[in-house]
DNA sequence: TCTTGTGAATCCCTTCACAGCT
DNA sequence: AGCTGTGAAGGGATTCACAAGA
């Protein structure tokens, strides 16, 4: 290591390092874990039980914990509501976001009616949509707004996390707008490989690619209707 | 290298070596930007053009395309058409792949709604519910079952991928049902660690996470209402 | 000359194994 | 004695750099 800051200190805040991508995916897993086990009443918890709660390894769920700090007790544990402050806090979900989707079609207006899917801290503070016969309308507890109004709006609304669920030949072209009124995290759910300047971050959500993959492993285990191909396992 | 077959002769199927999963989902990206170009006439592609349309580098493209053989020509590039063809076959979406959606709330209704999600190959052959209430209406083209059918549906409709819109409570007993009735491929919507066989692939699409992965970045990036703090960058 | 296909090097991620603390 | 936290090992995945071939 040539890491030149005293190790052990600064757990948490100021200007931490960073946390390796793949253990952000999963921090977000054990906060949910840990979410189900204090419904249940749990207090204390062993890195092997949430490790199980999460499907992944034990030794796996400890090292990622290790990038936040030491919050556990050796020989006895986690302490379960301790723990979840602690990822939360490092996921930065202590601050408020403020979501807006993009496109409210029938799965923009899915998402608009899930509550459930946005957890602590995120909150839906805009739709909006181009259909004349949709703008205006109320969906959830939120009027639609014309995507004439777009930049307003996202100002108006400090809007800082944008879902877009536009058609396919359209996605590019909001994007960039989004990008112009200043969104630097984009959640698309458009089959596309957005082009955006290097500040902003994109998540695609992506049944098509999902079911591809699928559909690979499913081909490779056995042909999937004709004739019977591997047998054993 | 040390494989001991002849080299460009078993293009595909039969026992092909196993493609690296970070691959898997490439090819998939590879795909929708052929298409793309297709769609614009393009016949020639160097990996360099189809790099840059995916958004990887294109050596990573090069060593994917190798996985499943050279079917590029040096100093030429790849016969878009050819190409397409051959990652699909190495994907297995050359065979029909048939998809129910267990669970037709917003969500599973706006899947069975998006004809443009469920690409070339996919089809979906089967809505089941619980809800006496959306039991036996038409969505799409599609009568949705009574969830008290579900095996019987499956088998009827030789389902080989499930789509799990279910509700959090019951994801689990649901799922559980579809593995007991030979299902392998799910692609789960709902935010809960599936617990399944090790022959069952399963894939998740977790909007919930995504979210904070975003929240994750922008965190780090700046404190994302309150005061300003980091300027460099 | 141009672009593919691929060993080699590098980087990152996961697993192992155990020291360190309760 | 028990469980966490972590160096070290091992395994993938990505990038580099260039030989091979049109």
């Amino acid at each position: 290591m040539t890491t030149p800051h005293t190790p052990g200190l600064h757990p948490v805040g100021d200007a931490a390092r960073p946390i390796p991508p793949a253990s952000v995916a999963r921090l977000t897993i054990y906060l949910r874990a840990l979410n189900s086990l204090l419904a249940e009443g749990t207090e204390r918890v062993s890195s092997e039980e949430l490790a199980d709660a999460a499907g992944v390894n034990s030794s796996m769920l400890r090292k990622d914990l290790s990038y936040l700090g030491s919050y556990g007790t050796r020989g006895v544990g986690y302490d379960a509501q301790y723990l979840t402050r602690q990822i939360s806090a490092a996921l930065g979900l202590t601050l408020d976001w403020r979501v807006a989707i993009i496109g409210v079609g029938n799965l923009g207006r899915a998402l608009a009616g899930y509550p459930g899917f946005l957890s602590r801290g995120f909150g839906i503070v805009a739709l909006v949509d181009t259909d004349q016969s949709v703008i205006d309308t109320e969906i959830g507890h939120l009027r639609v707004s014309a995507a004439d109004d777009l930049e307003v709006v996202l100002e108006r609304t400090r809007t800082n996390i944008a879902v877009l669920c536009v058609p396919t030949a359209v996605a590019q072209a909001v994007c960039d707008r989004l990008v112009e009124a200043g969104i630097s995290s984009i959640l698309s759910f458009t089959p596309v490989v957005l082009q955006v300047p290097e500040h902003v971050q994109v998540r695609k959500v992506d049944m098509s690619t999902e079911l591809q993959i699928l559909a690979y492993h499913a081909h490779r285990a056995q042909e999937p209707d004709l004739g019977p191909v591997s047998r054993a396992l």
